[in-house]
DNA sequence: AGTGAAACCAGTCTCTC
DNA sequence: GAGAGACTGGTTTCACT
């Protein structure tokens, strides 16, 4: 990992569908060695893959929330990121420091669909306790 | 917008690098369709790009956390989202219900950092005070 | 909105350095 | 590790439906 494959990573990053030959031109390199080095990075996992970035607003999914889950002494983690990924809405989940014990980034089509949803996990079992906070607007928002 | 363009968009963002042929096999239409209503698709805003996905703990940056924020009354949002954005740990941010007023996610290479770069926000002014979350790990990370 | 044909460009492989 | 060249396959435009 050089300087060279991060600026390839940036570029990718910038746009995942640049043709190698374009990515070549800006790091000075031919086609063929940009590919090797996408190669490389994908196989040793720096780069997990390509995706399309949404605007989920634009396509039904306008409320967004933080979730803060409290858990029964005890609960294994491992089945609490299953139930929580069981559920669509929730985007993203981490283990936290601090008196929750995860928080989850969930997105609904609105509040009443927010409201179903923290019932829901609420019933998944080891749930003792969540805190709801609704986001308001999107302040920052990098592509990485 | 109809299933096919749903389809479409589900489809780049398993891989952004999908050629447009494949996709239309797909979706039982010709490359040349697929590229029109990806074309459209970008032009009204429902997919705003094309990334590459990292794994950032095999880049080093390994730290994750979550920082609330609590501002001085009358602080103005665009103020606060330009320095935050001014701060390259801060990967997301967001404006929010609750006893906090914002939520920034920000990732560091490790604690030392995460420390400088929470006393950096806190002498950005307006910031009264701040509470940090730091990511245990993480339990769901879904694609979109 | 869609298709198929055609020209053009990009991806990928092998070989050589 | 990198580039050149050749082959394969993808992208894009156009005429047509």
């Amino acid at each position: 990992m050089d300087d060279i494959d991060r600026n390839i990573i940036a570029l990718l990053v910038e746009d995942a569908r640049r043709s190698y030959g374009d990515i070549g031109s800006h790091v000075s390199l031919s086609a063929p060695s940009v590919k090797r080095r996408v190669d490389a990075l994908r196989r040793s996992g720096a780069i997990e893959g390509f995706t399309a970035v949404l605007d989920h607003s634009a396509m039904g999914d306008a409320t967004e929330a933080l979730v803060e889950l409290f858990y029964a002494p005890g609960t294994l983690l491992d089945e609490v990121a299953e139930r929580l990924a069981s559920h669509p809405q929730v985007v993203e989940a981490w283990s936290v420091t601090g008196d929750a014990d995860a928080v989850a980034r969930v997105r609904t089509h609105g509040n009443l669909e927010l409201e179903r949803l923290i019932m829901e996990l609420q019933r998944d079992g080891s749930v003792v306790r969540t805190r709801t906070v609704v986001v308001l607007s999107r302040l920052v928002s990098r592509r990485n």
